[in-house]
Formats: C-alpha cells, sequence, structure tokens
DNA sequence: AGTGTCGCCTGAATGC
DNA sequence: TGCATTCAGGCGACAC
C-alpha cells in the first residue's frame, strides 16, 4: 500500500508534468470511492494547476482558482501518467479521469476502492475534516523525540499502535511502523507513555532513516505499485522483519532454531513483525 | 479522553 | 480442478 515514501514519489512524479497545464476534461466513471466524488468536482473543469503538495498520505493539487484537489490511494490506489501520444487503454476500476491540456491523461485506478478524492479550498485546508487533526510531519523539524515523549506522556497503548496513530505522527502505516521499531531496537509492545528519552531520540532516527531510505528507493511498499509514469518498480525491495516470519532478522545472530526468527502478531487488526531477541520489552 | 473494534473492498493466496 | 474461505490494510465511525 501506498505510505508516506510512495505518496511522496508519486508526487514527486505529478510535479514533473502537471503545473502549468489546465484541465479541460473530468470523467467520473463511478459516484465515488470511500466518499462520493464532490460536486465541486466538476468545477475543476479549465483550472489550471500550479502545483502538487503532500501532507501525510494526501496529495494535494493545488488550483489556480484558490482550491485544492486532495487524492488519497489508500489500500490500492494508483496514479498513471500517459503523456500525449501514448493510447490510453481503460482498465478495469479507472475510477477518475482528467485531461490536460497538452494532452496528457491522468488516471486514478483502486481496485479496493479505499482510496478518496476531494475538492477543498486551499485557504481552509487546515480546518478541512482530513487535515485537522493530523500531527506533524516525520521529516520535518517540529517531529523532535521531546515532542514525541512529551505526546505519548501517560499513554498505555503500544508503542507500535501510537507510532501508526495520524495525530501522534503522520505517514507511518503498518510496514514502515515495523521497519522503524525493529531498527531502533524497540519492543513494538511498549506501552507508549514509558518511553524514555534515549529511546525516544532512536525512535525519531529510525523513522526518518527507513521512510527516507524508502524514499530514496523510489517508494516501495506494495507489490502492485505502479509509479506515475506507469512502470512498475521497486518490487524487489527488501524488508528487515516485515514479512519475514519465522526468517533471519536483517543482520540476524540470533539462534532462530530457539527463537523461532522473526515473530508475526496481531496489534489493532494489523500484522506486527519484530525480532524477539533485538526488541524485547 | 483514551482505547479497542468494526467495516469498507477486491484479488491473491490458501484450504479442502 | 474448482469452489469457498482467509488475509491484506488506511482511516473514519462508533462503542465502551
Amino acid at each position: 500500500m501506498p505510505e508516506l515514501p510512495e505518496v511522496e514519489t508519486i508526487r514527486r512524479g505529478l510535479e514533473e508534468v502537471l503545473p502549468g497545464r489546465k484541465i479541460v476534461k473530468i470523467q467520473k466513471n463511478r459516484h465515488g470511492l470511500r466518499i462520493p466524488f464532490p460536486a465541486s468536482l466538476e468545477a475543476v473543469r479549465g483550472q489550471k494547476i500550479t502545483g502538487i503538495e503532500r501532507r501525510a498520505k494526501y496529495l494535494l493539487i493545488r488550483l489556480a482558482g484558490g482550491q485544492t484537489i486532495i487524492i488519497h490511494l489508500g489500500m490500492s490506489g494508483r496514479l498513471m501518467i500517459h503523456a500525449k501520444g501514448q493510447k490510453y487503454v481503460p482498465e478495469k476500476h479507472d475510477h477518475l479521469v482528467l485531461a490536460l491540456d497538452n494532452g496528457t491523461v491522468i488516471v486514478f485506478n483502486d481496485p479496493r476502492r479505499f482510496g478518496l478524492v476531494d475538492v477543498a479550498d486551499t485557504e481552509k485546508l487546515n480546518k478541512h475534516r482530513f487535515f485537522s487533526h493530523l500531527g506533524p510531519e516525520p521529516l520535518e523539524r517540529k517531529f523532535t523525540a521531546a515532542y514525541l515523549c512529551e505526546k505519548l506522556h501517560g499513554k498505555k497503548i503500544a508503542l507500535k499502535l501510537a507510532i501508526m496513530d495520524q495525530t501522534v505522527v503522520v505517514g507511518v502505516g503498518n510496514i514502515y511502523a515495523s521497519e522503524a521499531l525493529f531498527d531502533a531496537g524497540l519492543s513494538p509492545f511498549l506501552p507508549a507513555g514509558q518511553l524514555t528519552p534515549a529511546d525516544a531520540k532512536k525512535l525519531v532516527a529510525s523513522i526518518q532513516k527507513v521512510l527516507k531510505a524508502a524514499i530514496k528507493a523510489g517508494g516501495s511498499s506494495l507489490r502492485d505499485y505502479v509509479q506515475t509514469d506507469g512502470e512498475l518498480g521497486y518490487f524487489q525491495h527488501h524488508w528487515a522483519v516485515y514479512g519475514k516470519k519465522g526468517q533471519k532478522c536483517k543482520g540476524c545472530t540470533c539462534n532462530t532454531a530457539k527463537t523461532g526468527g522473526v515473530q508475526q502478531i496481531t496489534q489493532g487488526g494489523r500484522s506486527t513483525f519484530y525480532c524477539p531477541v533485538k526488541q524485547a520489552v
């Protein structure tokens, strides 16, 4: 699924082709995805795109008219760019198609339909229901060990769930939560409020490290992830613990015959992978 | 308020 | 072989 690094990679791809272009056609192939397509989506026709930004896992397409198209890819969403001259052949689950004034076609395909598209006034975006409650971006200065300790103070919730909480920090999904905790050598079960300042420092560094590495790799997390240029990519990414149940963790020095290797358990209805040796409570 | 659970959805993987 | 079941998960809604 697209997590922050994948969304950032897509943002960079879109930034290459969208700014300066005008949207000339909007084709809705169904009434909506997780939420209905807004009536105001029609009003973006004829508008010029001024920039592409990202907040958490949301893509933000800025329009000259003062509005922003909000796109979330959910679990299985893809954006594909068909440059002028590349024939657009409709595929199953192509839900929204935007045509630009230079012949480029942007397609939002999402089999599982957990994604969403909305339109909002750019100036009021921070008050929008998708954004008003969000915590800091993990790669920005506000996300520090001191902030994390203070935010988690008194919480009994498991650390893994805490760092996936959008109000704590955005963009850390199920895969990177497991990877970051492994990198930091912290137990996913630790009551979040018990995180020491020293370990918070490690955790912040590890979250930033794994996200940056994934962005550098060009986004990576799902097998069916497709880059915005339509090319398949990065399926070969190797996780340290994610998806490695029973196997040796990255750089493993454990006696896996005894430990059973990487453990897979469920927290909050989601799979958590961890090394019982390096991430002991 | 903090915490836990559910449901949305399809397709791949697994089970019998 | 083929059908049925399970699993994957972001995130809002809801229950306690």
